[in-house]
DNA sequence: CTAGACTTTCACATCAATGTGAAGGTCAAG
DNA sequence: CTTGACCTTCACATTGATGTGAAAGTCTAG
């Protein structure tokens, strides 16, 4: 598929998908006439890409995640060097505080919601009691801001 | 505490605190002679801006959130209007969002670091099985970048 | 052939978060 | 009183993620 379409599809402007592959986040061929050309799968690889900006990792760390991606086999993984891994060991670390974080807000959120005379807002039939959120049901999840 | 200090304990620079006082997200009462004074409490607050912006919240919502914390009664949550509430449970969507993308990328990073021969820089006791990841040990997760 | 809807690259503008430095006030130690 | 370490405000620079628009090539419909 072509740029435009990409963009519908993911919602997107085509300006940030020139961006993202500038950036090294967004691969795609060429055709003869100069235009890109997509494989169905990039729509899937986009709204990563903008997940996660959106989460504010540096494009940095996500050319480094999205190249970790493919790696099935043993082979790749492990001639990963020392100090490679000591670095993702890092970024792991920053991940799961970033994780704590949003979780702690996404938990006030909730429980203020939850109080108020309006929750029927939530999404999601909720229920908390005390410390328990007891979530009944819950979506996939859309792609964010 | 002066605004020195409290750097120092926070690691973030004094431009930044009082930008963050200019934006909303925190406070502070002056001396007679026009110093910043800070309780002790908000180097709690100081971490949790800080995590929420580097997790790329908007300075707006950041705000919307700090002033959720505190409202243990039911008074103020009740008067809390449709359509805040219905806004509030948009920005639930989008932290859900950002939660989800987060912690993929986190549970690709974890796998992809045991699979080398360097897991050891892992910082917790930590065995990957199949899909399920078993942490055996963890911390409350320092404040990130 | 032409109009319109695509596409390309290039460049400048904007916004939020942040760095940096100037010019000056406060205060405690010597 | 002076020095040094603090603090104040103001302002300009930078960086990353974006918006926007110009100038030009491609392609399809009429």
């Amino acid at each position: 598929m072509r740029i435009g379409e990409l963009s519908r599809r993911t919602g997107v402007p085509t300006r940030m998908l020139r961006y993202y592959e500038e950036q090294g986040l967004l691969a795609s061929e060429r055709r003869p006439n100069g235009y890109r050309e997509y494989p169905e799968s990039v729509v899937a690889d986009v709204e990563q890409v903008r997940g996660l900006i959106s989460s504010g990792l540096p494009t940095r760390l996500i050319r480094l995640l999205l190249g970790m991606e493919g790696v099935e086999g043993e082979e790749l993984a492990r001639t990963c060097s020392r100090n490679v891994a000591e670095t993702l060991a890092e970024e792991l670390e920053v991940l799961e505080g970033k994780i704590g974080c949003l979780t702690r807000s996404r938990d006030t959120v909730r429980e203020f919601l939850a109080r108020t005379r309006h929750a029927e807002v939530l999404g999601d039939a909720q229920v908390v009691l005390g410390d328990a959120q007891v979530v009944l049901a819950r979506q996939p999840a859309s792609s964010s801001s």
